[in-house]
DNA sequence: AACTCGGGGCA
DNA sequence: TGCCCAGAGTT
């Protein structure tokens, strides 16, 4: 085996750091997957999976979750916070589901970034997890993180989703997501990092003095 | 580009 | 008590 680059190098660690990376969100299918990453836009992983059980084994399906009212939904997710948006946000999304794609999540980004709720990252996640199109979900964390391990090789900075497929091989934008996310909510935060639980401090532009702020600009 | 949504977890 | 959370829509 020959000797590895760089970015090769960082995600073989980062794949020995977090072996058992996975979709934080608790999950059965296409249906459960869109509603339950809905609900977690600035909600925690573990907040979400507290309800997502409860409310999907009584309501498993578009057209079932129709049968509650805004207000009855909202009742059901207020403990995650925003939970005005999201209820009405899932229940347009739901209508659009049954109306226009017979009841099933649609499997091409226009029509999922169409459905109310569902945004770039979000259509990107479920691209990826419930239909294993390539793609790769790119939040604040993943932009941070790639940055800081300075994944755009040299002085080029990760700005979109596109930026970040050219980086890593194909065969890793699956799971690099994953590697990425948990890596910058449980040890690489954007405030307070906890360097000393880090592998990567050797190429890391944080743990150099060199970081980037929230304008991708180097400091 | 800035603003709004937000209850709950955790230090 | 204060800070922050697996974003998206609106202005």
């Amino acid at each position: 085996m020959g000797r590895l680059n760089r970015n090769e190098s960082i995600l073989t660690t980062l794949a020995e750091m977090y072996p058992d990376a996975k979709c934080a969100l608790i999950f059965r299918n296409p249906f459960e997957l869109l509603i339950a990453t809905i609900l977690a836009a600035q909600a925690t992983d573990k907040s979400v999976n507290k309800i997502t059980p409860g409310l999907f084994s009584r309501f498993p399906t578009p057209e079932s979750m129709l049968s509650l009212t805004q207000e009855e939904l909202e009742q059901e997710i207020k403990s995650i916070g925003l939970y005005k948006n999201k209820a009405r946000n899932i229940l347009a999304t739901c209508r659009l589901l049954v109306e226009k794609y017979g009841g099933q999540v649609p499997s091409v980004r226009v029509d999922l970034e169409s459905l109310p709720g569902v945004g770039r990252k979000t259509a990107s996640v479920v691209l990826a997890e419930a239909f294993q199109i390539p793609a790769i979900a790119v939040d604040t964390h993943v932009f941070r993180v790639s940055n800081r391990l300075g994944l755009a090789q040299g002085k080029d900075v990760v700005k979109t989703e596109e930026d970040l497929m050219k980086n890593i091989p194909m065969d890793q934008w699956r799971i690099a997501h994953h590697w990425l996310i948990i890596h910058g909510r449980q040890v690489c935060h954007a405030r307070k990092p906890a360097c000393g639980d880090c592998a990567l401090t050797a190429y890391c532009r944080h743990h150099t003095g060199n970081d980037y702020d929230e304008e991708g600009e180097a400091k």
